[in-house]
DNA sequence: GCGCAATTGTGAACGCCTTCACAAACACGC
DNA sequence: GCGTGTTTGTGAAGGCGTTCACAATTGCGC
């Protein structure tokens, strides 16, 4: 273990193992071989493997993963051993959905605050929380000490959020607006967009259909 | 242009240049270069460029290419040409963001038809739609002839709602629920994890924290 | 205590995507 | 028409993550 930089697809799948081990622990099962991870994740046991060496050793040889001891484990890798507090900024839609949201609480993300600019909504209560205007986003998280903020506004004015949530002290940004976000290099962005998503399956449903169709002129390989 | 497999990131990206085309169009711009698209995307030129060659030429050389005729293409590529009906199932919280999203239309992607299994909720409107029930959505979807799907049910239930989905015709698949659907080779899933996301951002938000405040004791490199 | 079966941890091979770099193509001005 | 400057398209190189394969380790039954 000689902290080489850790793939982000291992960190994302990180989270799977998470996931995976906290319904086998709600189940009361106790441990869990590679094998068996690879069967409720989807993910190769070769693979889990591979992402946990980067960790160091865990598990057993001829035994397996204890599953606490193991959630534990990636838990305290992704930082979410203790409370992460979150600001959710745009109370619409998707905030909406989010802040009702249950199971952010089983890996200990929390809402901690809501902003918009809609000098309509400010003030009105949201979820548990009362929404904040964003002009006082930095003051509040003073207090709060939030390194996570959700951008859920609009497109035209997810930049000036962005800047916005750098200043109050944000490190890491959830962004739903449709746009690129220009932050510092210490500020890391992961986007989120559903339109991608259905593009990309809008390629391979029809692709796959015109194939389906006896199309499959193409003497090519039909791989997947 | 040998019709060899196309990478997913490049399709990925596709959907990213596509929305700057638009924007650029909208915006009046006529003629757009890799090194512009470069700016706008956040994705090298080089990397535009070799995606585009998975397709075919369309650039010219000392111009760049043209944002009405490569937007056509790239709708073309993803199957947006025409209008892409949807299904959804889970008229809950992300339903509801989802069925009121005015920016699906701008992709032809159409939620055509919502339903749940819920009788509270069923024959109530939704958005511009009734809820349906979602033991008719073989009979339903006959009509409509959707391929892709949307779940946003609860964990348990995803798994029968991905099978309903297969078995009325869908072959694209995205999922909001927390689990790994099990599904026929033909079928493609892509998953939506905001959990996921967050437990990245956690990971890097903090680990940067750690280093800015003089733990830079590994001289490794300090890369993004 | 010892052999057998199961399972881990990891170097090495592999494959895929990204980046590089440059010849070919085009516009424009003279 | 021809030289100059720009930009494309793409083979080749490089980098990075995944998969493979196996030695090392542990539990268990006898
Ligand atoms: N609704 C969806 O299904 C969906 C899907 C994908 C992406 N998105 C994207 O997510 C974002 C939010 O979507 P939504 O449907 O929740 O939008 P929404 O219009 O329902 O909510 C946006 C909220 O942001 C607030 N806001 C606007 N400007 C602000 C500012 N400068 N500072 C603070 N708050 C501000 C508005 O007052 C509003 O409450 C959009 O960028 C949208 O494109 C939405
Ligand atoms: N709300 C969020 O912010 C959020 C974030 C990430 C993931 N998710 C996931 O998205 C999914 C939906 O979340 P939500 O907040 O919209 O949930 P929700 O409870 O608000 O809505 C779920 C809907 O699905 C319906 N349903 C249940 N079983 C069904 C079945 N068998 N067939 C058809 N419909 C059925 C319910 O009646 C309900 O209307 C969940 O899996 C959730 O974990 C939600």
């Amino acid at each position: 273990m000689t902290e080489t930089r850790v793939p982000v697809p291992t960190l994302e799948r990180l989270a799977i193992y998470l996931r995976v081990l906290l319904d086998a622990h709600e189940s009361g099962i106790q441990t869990l071989s590679s094998q068996e991870i690879e069967q409720y994740s989807g993910i190769s046991a070769a693979q889990f493997r591979k992402d946990l060496s980067y960790f160091g050793e865990f598990g057993k040889p001829g035994v397996g993963y204890s599953v606490e001891a193991l959630i534990e484990r990636i838990e305290r890798i992704l930082r979410l051993d203790a409370e992460q507090p979150i600001l959710l900024v745009g109370a619409g839609n998707i905030g909406s959905a989010l802040v009702g949201y249950p199971n952010f609480q089983a890996h200990r993300l929390r809402i901690a605050a809501v902003f918009d600019n809609n000098f309509v909504k400010i003030g009105r209560p949201f979820g548990d929380l009362i929404i904040e205007d964003i002009a006082r986003v930095r003051e509040v998280n003073a207090q709060i000490g939030a390194r996570l903020g959700i951008i859920a506004v609009p497109a035209h004015a997810a930049q000036e959020v962005a800047d916005a949530l750098v200043e109050a002290g944000v490190t890491g940004i959830l962004n739903f607006a449709p746009t690129i976000l220009r932050v510092p290099p210490h500020v890391h962005v992961r986007n989120v967009s559903f339109l991608q998503e259905l593009a990309v399956l809008s390629y391979h449903a029809v692709e796959d259909a015109l194939r389906v169709n006896g199309q499959a002129r193409r003497g090519g390989k039909d791989g997947v």
